[in-house]
Order: structure tokens, then C-alpha cells, then sequence
DNA sequence: AACAAAATATGACATTTATCATTTTTTTAT
DNA sequence: ATAAAAAAATGATAAATGTCATATTTTGTT
């Protein structure tokens, strides 16, 4: 990617808060701002680390997870490019609580704190995005909990396929546009890896997806959604 | 309750967002706010609503759920004296994504939304209050999502009554001060109220609580905390 | 106090899900 | 291209949880 890109010209700041702000302010942090690189599987930072600033997906995929307590790694969170990740730990001056890893090729802009805690306090509509993201996420993060508690695997698995597809689209070929382990799906919807790799094959006998390697197409949805619910 | 009370005096109001707002936006607040009172089982707004404003939260304690597809209520966290309500849903311009109902007596006063916008947009102090506290729930929720999904019933009921002590403490007695039927305590963890009776039953034989009716005092905090992760 | 309604408790059983073992397939590195 | 490692698949079985039926206890009402 450009070395010498710059935030004037990203349109992938429309994207998300970045977007309302002054151009004095944009530049301001195009000079500040820091890009990275990071390949499949590369954490962009920890749970636990004290974060020095936000990061702005510019590209690619990647999932924010928590360790339990017994090990296992909780997906909390898929983000794609667009979306800024680290303003939860930055805005309440506490450490990550998250782990953010790339599930593929990445390229992510450092912003240093500093410049964002400038811009939360003197620009309001800046701010106001800020807290209208936090407010959407903690509504999804509701949802989530509601599915997690009241359905079975069987039914997160359909539903999490719809998701999918729903947030990372299909490729040319019509299967879902990212690239997860079984293990992977199975830390999203809280179950063991063996169950979704089983729940896999029975939807592709049942005719409603199509598997080849890890990509998955989704053959008939309707179905599919009447399983999210039990049918 | 005093049907004169007004938010200058207002002790609670130093246990939320309301805390660092100055003097004559109190008094302004104090002359539009309208206080309510409900009783346990009422309702102060439902899932769909579009709010007129905020909830201040005088006295007493709620529950917040979400209706599942299958009918099923999902109580997604528990809220006592000195929060705000309907923040969330005011901030992001919606509708309401949750039921707030009382657990039991409540005073609660009703803040329309319009003073709550302007403070939100000319006090930064209050804004950045609102949105650590978004951050806060935020984090919680995603805490919750990860038990929910690495959890058995067992350990999250282990949890569960923890937690419910740890937020709204004991009674003279000893007992935890709140009064949850066996059916919301499953509708909290996520499980059958079957479930959830047996599993009390299991920890009252353990030794490590003690079932007074719905009263529940907990014996051994040690051994429910082990409980918590699988012992 | 007596009754009805709601909540709690318990048993029997079905279903779901986890765990462990093993094989097959795919991916990665050399 | 091939070996080694990782991931996926499958079977067997155990454990956890849900569901339905029914009994008992508690709560609320008159």
C-alpha cells in the first residue's frame, strides 16, 4: 500500500467518525497518523495492552475476541474495513479489553490518542459519531447476548452464516467473501469446533449451503433463516 | 415520595451522568422533569417505544430484556438507583431496543429528551459522562457475551448469584437484596427455569447457599467462585 | 380462613452438545 | 514435490440441558 498516503484523500474515513471532522483537523492527523501492515493471523493489539491510540481499518477483515477464563477464545466482533477500532479503551482511559487479530491482509492507520481526545473535545459532531457507534455496538452487543442465551448451536450456526454474508458479502463465485476455521465459526457462536464442523455437513446434506474448503455459499437462505428460529 | 422534590437537592444524581452538570441546567432540568412511581412488575417503557426522554433511576431496581423470537424474555442486565435509562435510544435517535421493568417499588423521574440533547451538545463534561458510561456497558455486555458462550448453566449460575450480590448487596439477614423468581433468574442466564431450580437445589445441598423462599444467601463465596469456572 | 392462582419442586425421558479417539484432507514449509 | 503440521471429518460415548407431566408449596385475594 502507499507509503504516502494521506488522510485528505482517504475516502475510507467517510466511513466512520473520521468523517465530520475540519480538513485543519484531518491533516493534523495525516501528519500524526502511522500506517501498518498486518498479514493474516498478525494482532494488531491485546486485551490487557495500555493503547497509545486507534487504529482505522483501511482494508480487510478482522475479529475482536476475549480469552476465558477455561482458555477458549470468545469472538465478540467481526469489523471490516471502515470502522475504527481501540476509541472504547481510549474514551474510557482504561486498558484494551479486546483482542483485535487480522483474518487476513490488512492495512490499518495509527491515529495517537492525543489527537483524538483533541478532536472529542473541541469538535461535538465528532464526538457525537463516536458515541452513536458505541451506542449501535452496545445494541448489537444486546442482541448477541439475547441469541447467545435463547438459541441453540444449531440455530446460531444459521444464523451467524446469514450474518456472514450479510457484513463481509460474496465473492464472485457467490460464497461468503472471508475466511474462517471451523474453529474459528465455533468461537463466534460459543460452541466446540467438532459440533460445528457436524452442523456444517448436516446443512450441506440438508441442501442449504454448499462447502468447498473453507468457503461457504449459502444455497437457500429461506431456509436457512427459518432455522435461525427452530424450524 | 416527596412530590416536591427537585434535582437541586438531589443526592442521586451524583451517582450518574447528571453529577457534573452546573447549577442552572439542574434547575432547568428540575422544572421539566416529572416523577413517577412504579410498583414491581411495572413497566417504564418497552422494547419498540419511541422515549420522549430519560429515566433517573431514584430508588429501587429493574430489570432490562429483550423479547427472543421464540417468545422468551432475555434479561440482559440489571439496573439500580442512581443509573439513567433510555440514553442509549435518545443518543442514537431510535426507538427503544429494550423493556425496562421494575423488580420492585420504584421512584423514578422522567427527563424529556429535549433538555438532555442540549446539555449532551453545549456541556463536554456530560457528553464525555454519557458516552464512558455507553463504553462501560459496552464492555460489560461483551463480558457477558463471552459467558454466555464458554459457560455451562452451572457456572453461570455460579456467577449469576455472585453477581447479584455484588450489585445490590445483602439485607440484614444476610440474604441478597433483591427479589428475582426462579424463572427471571433463568431468564438472566439464559436456561429453563427447570434448570435453574434444580441447579439452586444442587448448591443448597452443596452447603454453598441457603433458600429461604426466594431469598437466596450465599455460604460459601470460595466455592461458588470455583463453581464459576468449572470445579 | 379458605380458595384460587402462581411459583417451586421433582421425576422421567428426549434431545442437544461436549469430549475423546481416530482417520482423512488440506495447508504450509522446506 | 514431498514431508510435516494443521485442519476437517467422523464415530462412539458421556454429560448437560430441555421438555413435559405432575405434585407440592407459596402467595395473593376475597
Amino acid at each position: 500500500m502507499d507509503m504516502h498516503h494521506n488522510c485528505e484523500s482517504c475516502i475510507i474515513r467517510e466511513l466512520n467518525s473520521l468523517g465530520s471532522i475540519p480538513s485543519e483537523d484531518i491533516s493534523n492527523i495525516s501528519k500524526h497518523k502511522i500506517p501498518i501492515h498486518v498479514k493474516r493471523g498478525e494482532v494488531i493489539f491485546s486485551e490487557g495492552a495500555s493503547l497509545k491510540g486507534v487504529y482505522c481499518l483501511r482494508n480487510g477483515k478482522c475479529k475482536l475476541t476475549k480469552l476465558a477464563p477455561n482458555g477458549k477464545e470468545q469472538i465478540v466482533r467481526f469489523i471490516s474495513k471502515g470502522e475504527l477500532v481501540g476509541h472504547r479503551s481510549i474514551i474510557s482511559n482504561s486498558v484494551a479489553h479486546l483482542t483485535v487479530t487480522a483474518l487476513e491482509e490488512m492495512d490499518v492507520c495509527f491515529i495517537p490518542k492525543q489527537d483524538i481526545l483533541e478532536l472529542f473535545k473541541k469538535n461535538t459532531e465528532f464526538s457525537l459519531q463516536i458515541t452513536k457507534a458505541l451506542a449501535r455496538d452496545l445494541d448489537d452487543a444486546n442482541s448477541s447476548i439475547a441469541n447467545m442465551a435463547q438459541k441453540n448451536v444449531r440455530e446460531r450456526l444459521a444464523e451467524s452464516l446469514l450474518f456472514f454474508e450479510k457484513i463481509f458479502g460474496v465473492d464472485n463465485e457467490g460464497y461468503i467473501a472471508v475466511t474462517l476455521t471451523r474453529e474459528e465459526i465455533a468461537n463466534a457462536i460459543g460452541t466446540a469446533t467438532e459440533s460445528t464442523i457436524r452442523l456444517l455437513s448436516d446443512f450441506k446434506k440438508g441442501g442449504y449451503i454448499i462447502l468447498s474448503g473453507k468457503k461457504i455459499k449459502l444455497k437457500e437462505k429461506v431456509k436457512l433463516q427459518q432455522l435461525t428460529e427452530g424450524y
